[in-house]
DNA sequence: CTAGCTGCAAAGCCTTTGCATAAAT
DNA sequence: ATTTATGCAAAGGCTTTGCAGCTAG
């Protein structure tokens, strides 16, 4: 359970009620959930939330740079808090289950700029594809 | 310009003019098209085409593992007709201009297998996101 | 007070599906 | 002849948007 909305506040984001719920919902280590089960869960809380709010509340998380947003194929996205810590995905092909794995070295570093075709390089994303332990 | 038509005759695809168009339009270097680029380009040579043919064949080829989908945040799926030569991508995160890297080292390696969590990993996926020359 | 968030409902984009017709082997 | 692909149109999942009203600071 890491300070996600401590952060928040610090950066001097407008609260509301949905908002604290929505970053409630998502704070945690493994977290990776779709924005339909963040709507679910939050919910629980907060009946009268909308899908609207939520859709607009993780899209600025995002933006902040506070949340990740995982692409699976064809499925939804999902939402991972950890941003701060960087670290990899498996994901099983089968279920579309994520688990955060931590690598040694930078995975950065393994791309020289000679080899970066002009472009500017922000960020690595390295995914490790596969079938989880229920799925196998 | 690869053999993805010979490929696929080689292994007993039934050859229709429309699976041959959809062929022809993804083979090549550096191709990373959407479903409706693909339906676009095939319509010129062959009017009649629908989309929903466009998205069969695509759906088989990456079945039989010719053509890889790359999924990107948001956008539609883009489909790559490089699948027998490992590589990365870089990914304007502006744009959403992919284009190939090769990596000296193999990415695989990189995971241990006493840290997979039970998954059984098949593959690796590498993306390399930021702002290509033209955006930045 | 007032900038800006919320909820609703409708629309949007991308993709899949069901079924009758057409074509390949 | 038989099996499989095609096209159409409709539906589906996920996400975004417009706008009137509400709320935090």
């Amino acid at each position: 359970m890491s300070d996600l909305l401590e952060r928040l506040r610090g950066r001097g984001w407008r609260m509301t009620s949905q908002r604290r719920v929505v970053a409630e919902v998502l704070d945690g280590d493994h977290v990776h959930l779709t924005a339909d089960e963040v709507h679910a869960r939050a919910t629980q809380r907060l009946p009268e939330i909308s899908r609207a709010t939520v859709y607009n509340t993780l899209g600025e998380l995002v933006s902040l740079g506070e949340v990740l947003e995982v692409a699976t194929d064809g499925r939804a996205k999902r939402y991972d808090p950890n941003a701060h810590h960087p670290h990899q995905h498996l994901v099983c092909s089968n279920c579309g289950t994520i688990r955060d794995v931590r690598l040694s070295g930078n995975p950065l570093s393994n791309l020289p700029a000679d080899e970066r075709f002009g472009f500017v390089v922000a960020e690595v994303e390295v995914t490790y594809r596969g079938l989880c332990p229920d799925c196998a």
